[in-house]
DNA sequence: CATTGTGAACTGTTTCACAGCG
DNA sequence: CGCTGTGAAACAGTTCACAATG
């Protein structure tokens, strides 16, 4: 899973929602909005919970940190719930995003639909690489990463993606935070450092890979017994065990590949 | 973040380490093998929590949950502890994979070079399109959907990804089950239902920036009062408020886009 | 004597179960 | 009557603070 951290402790002076349920917004949002679309006019919490996947207690419990949005007897109706949270999740405005590092990766998440809906418009595509600048991915033009400061403050951009090598990503941080960024989604296999007040949320295919390998390993090993619980290798073990000499640290995400 | 379910209540017989544990692991095993690569002998918890972006206390809260690694007065000894938490991950065995959909995602994902490491390997890519079949990605010849169960079961694959567009999720998720694969890493916008005892983990980008928009949100409105926190519109508001007619429900990932 | 390992306190999240209400 | 909204209980995760120890 993702992370983000650099939150007063769950105290926005009042009304403050949980972040575990703010997490889950966008679920029910999805959920809501294939309602919507199939007309379905009211939902009760235990149909939309499991179109959500959670169950109803939790997200009743959920709903109850937005306010009372539902009618007992009846359930909630589709196109009031959207709006609420849609407005919570503060969607009904503009965000504009910049992703540096047009790679696969970056041209995957430019060309990703969910994306351009919902109030998010890719502003600027920006990469290092001089032989991309104004090659059209997803309809816009790359633009070279000495554009940076200047995309962000002309377009009042906020949010930040960064899709970059794994060796580039806090130095790219650092040029958003500079610009004026305060929130960064981050998918380069890096921790980044950014001030106060700064959001970063990280996706990391490599550790979601490595929790699927521990359960897989488990269920695999289901009955064993103690094997050799008892004599682990005493301290420094003769290496190697682990050892790759092949390739990097946990690599890089993909820098280009055009054509 | 992503997110997994299905596992017993926390109790794995005996030595249960906790969810949240082993989502840092990963963290901590980056942190340590960047270590070892600049033949660092020993770490301090101190040390290594600042470099895997946690604080010391919980880091040694977690280490003791995998037993008594670490020297009272030194800290611990870094080879030593790589070869603990890879074991406990699981990572000392080698896990073949199978990516399905082989868009701009699916070929950065093949393309990942942490994947390759750590005991990752791509096993196979599979795309349902026919003008894909044989062009190779990363130097493995994509291969049509066809073979899906048998590429699965020949090369005894337990871990599938899915990077296909949202309607085809489900359909590739139950091929996937069916042929035996008992963990999956979902890219595509959807809930997936999957029987007991398969574990599921979603990356999803719409979602992440959902959470930033709302964070963004309160920075800016940091200071505003109440505004219309006491009239909102009543009940079903008159629609349109966020209704976008143009896209789809929340936009598919890229399915192709080759040369 | 610096640093680990861990009980105990605390904070956050989920689940239960039922009162309240349309 | 059916379904929401929510206190209270149960559980999970984090932080504190210090005793144990190489």
């Amino acid at each position: 899973m993702a992370t983000g951290r650099n939150h007063r402790p769950a105290t926005s002076r009042s009304r403050g929602i949980p972040e575990a349920t703010v997490a889950r917004l966008p679920l029910y949002l999805r959920a809501l909005t294939a309602l919507s679309e199939r007309s379905v006019p009211t939902v009760s919490s235990e149909e939309l919970a499991s179109a959500a996947g959670v169950n109803s207690a939790k997200l009743r419990k959920d709903f109850s940190y937005l306010g009372s949005y539902g009618t007992r007897g009846v359930g909630y109706d589709v196109e009031y719930l959207v709006y609420q949270i849609s407005r919570e999740l503060g969607l009904t405005q503009d965000w504009p995003v910049v992703i540096v590092g047009i790679g696969n990766l970056g041209a995957a998440l430019a060309n990703y639909g969910g994306f351009a809906s919902r109030g998010f418009r890719v502003a600027a595509l920006i990469d290092a690489d001089p032989s991309l600048s104004g090659k059209p991915v997803a309809g816009i033009g790359v633009q070279h990463t000495d554009e940076l400061e200047k995309v962000v403050d002309d377009n009042g951009v906020s949010i930040g993606v960064i899709a970059t090598p794994a060796g580039a990503a806090q130095q790219v941080c650092d040029r958003l935070v500079a610009a004026g960024i305060t929130s960064i989604l981050n998918f380069a296999p890096t921790v980044l450092s950014v001030p106060e007040g700064v959001d970063v949320r990280k996706v990391d295919l490599s550790i979601e890979l490595q929790i699927l390998a521990f359960h897989e390993q488990r269920k695999a090993g289901e009955d064993v017994p103690a094997e050799e619980d008892t004599a682990p290798p005493a301290a420094p073990p003769a290496a190697s065990v682990t050892k790759r000499t092949d390739s990097g640290p946990d690599g890089d995400l993909p820098a280009v590949m055009p054509a």
